[in-house]
DNA sequence: CTGTTAGCGCGTTCAA
DNA sequence: TTGAACGCGCTAACAG
């Protein structure tokens, strides 16, 4: 049997209250006392039971983390980010893969509440802002990623996709390329419509009209890259670049393109979005816009660990916003005049 | 206020214990008492709190998975495995980076046994075999992924890495390469040693003498393999292959031959190990083992909750191997002629 | 500085 | 089929 605190009170000949206080320093204990005791707890080598300390404190140091899936190339750093930090502050994190379903997201939010997690950071979610909120009620402070949501006390952190999506399509424009075509995400999501709304800020700015044949929707994969580039070369319309929302679907763009006899980047320039480690390793390597992951998820579990410790006393906090940074690599050139001729 | 089981039962006018009865289907219950609860449930939106539960079932339906490094290309599969099933079979999991650290891991296992878990996950650990065997007289049952442990009761999933690093050897052999150098892992790492033991066994089967001026070692990065071949040019021992312990390595190796002017897989063919899955995506695209990593998330765990339900009942079972796969790619070709004369 | 006494929210005897 | 009483292991008053 694991022995507690009680067993602990009985070799040390004191009180349990007394060991309690030793070991939390809640109050003072004479040195003396505080030895017997310490020689105890080595003795019978103790450890407190957190669950029963948990039940009276109500506090259990576990944050749980909600993202659609792991093996997303975005998430690993992100989650490094977050342990690390959680680590560092003495807590533990509870990993929740929702797989981008929303009835899944409300399972587990009602189940973190069941456990008694000190905090939530969502990353992601696709579920109803008021089932977000319903579980917000319960006390339990989130912080959401990426993901905006009308609950006011919950801190937000999230990249500027918009901004990003303008530097790369700026720099596309800069290279000389006019008919840029895009490869959007789901259009029911923020960040597709953000990432979006940078390409015609970009297009705009350059005075360039934007053309809804050279935009098609995919939801992120390789293969939505791969069937966006097919579609835009049956559409015909002339392009000599194209910005993907995101880097698994510029991948699958530069094969497509590939496979259809186009060269990467001699005939048409790709850039990306994410710089996912693998953007640095594809044929030829991805120009993309780098999201600064790891400080994201450290960024956000600070915010959340600061809200638990202020329990309740949190103003509205102004958005952490992170920018992306353009990453040059191959899979981007210069327009050259001869290209034009041949634009795809 | 979070309403508790009192205040259910006071609103359907029973005591708690019929509550807790008619909540876990412990002993049966009027079906009209039984409506009451619910109705009241309902009404309050009550929720059992587990952390109190868990103080007296001593349960948590909570097992922990510990692994060097979550964004290790080879891990998030893996944790996707160990994730679905958990949640299939209603267990949630704690996520532990202990970056390869055996003090890390030490203080995590004493923070899981104060948690008290149902179980742990143990991946590529570093820590002495003592530390685990301490862990588990905690009474925690434990599963080791990729790494061997003394602990007799403790089930072992792995994947078979010297026939992996055999296949992948003679696969080369067999294009012709008799020059074929091997960039391994930390001499100290079971893993290293096996698929060292692969390779040499390949050669030997060959009737080709080791060479130790062919075998640098490394630490799995992508630096590693880099200065690896940096090494191995300037041994001046030539080759024409060369077989990486994984696929980071494998990886910057290629950098490496590129760099100083060494087409792939023209001038040098390149093997790794892992199937990560960027290595479809290099340049050239890397031939590999694929490593089964989800299956193996996938039965690790369900070895791990077997054995939490059968609660020490437990016989030593069989390791569970699972077995490489040979995946070629575009990094690897037959030997020509031509290449001997410029074998580098 | 220390001990006594109450709970925390549940599951689980033991009677009825 | 139900309720009263107890205990899980710990912290938090309140005295002394």
């Amino acid at each position: 049997m694991k022995p507690t605190i009680y067993d602990v009170a009985r070799r040390a000949r004191v009180s349990t209250a007394t060991v309690s206080r030793a070991l939390n320093g809640t109050s003072a204990v004479a040195s003396q006392t505080r030895e017997r005791i310490d020689r105890a707890v080595r003795a019978l080598g103790y450890r407190p039971n957190v669950v029963a300390r948990s039940l009276v404190t109500k506090v259990t140091h576990t944050i749980a983390l909600l993202l659609p899936d792991i093996t997303n190339p975005f998430f690993p750093d992100l989650v490094k980010g977050v342990q690390t930090l959680a680590d560092e502050r003495g807590y533990t994190v509870l990993l929740c893969s929702v797989a981008g379903d929303a009835s899944r997201e409300e399972e587990y939010l009602e189940m973190l509440s069941a456990k008694q997690v000190d905090g939530a950071l969502l990353v992601g979610l696709v579920c109803g802002h008021q089932t977000i909120a319903r579980f917000a009620r319960h006390g339990i402070p989130i912080v959401s990623l990426d993901r905006n949501i009308d609950y006011p006390r919950a801190p937000i952190v999230q990249v500027n996709h918009r901004k990003g999506a303008r530097v790369a399509t700026e720099y596309l424009l800069e290279l000389g390329h006019r008919g840029v075509a895009h490869i959007s995400g789901p259009i029911g999501l923020r960040v597709s419509q953000e990432r979006l709304a940078g390409y015609r800020e970009a297009l705009n700015k350059a005075g360039i009209g934007y053309d809804p044949g050279l935009v098609v929707s995919g939801n992120f994969t390789e293969e939505a890259g791969y069937t966006g580039i097919e579609a835009l070369l049956e559409a015909a319309t002339a392009f000599t670049a194209v910005f993907a929302a995101n880097d698994l679907a510029a991948i699958g763009a530069t094969a497509a393109l590939k496979d259809r006899g186009h060269r990467v980047p001699e005939d048409v320039s790709v850039v990306g979005f994410d710089d996912i480690r693998l953007a640095a390793y594809t044929s030829p390597p991805l120009t993309t816009i780098r999201q600064p992951t790891y400080e994201m998820g450290r960024r956000a579990t600070e915010l959340l660990i600061d809200a638990i410790h202020s329990r309740g006393s949190i103003r509205r906090i102004q958005p952490v916003v992170f920018d992306g940074e353009l990453i040059v690599r191959a899979s981007s050139a210069r327009l050259v005049t001869a290209q034009l001729a041949g634009a795809v």
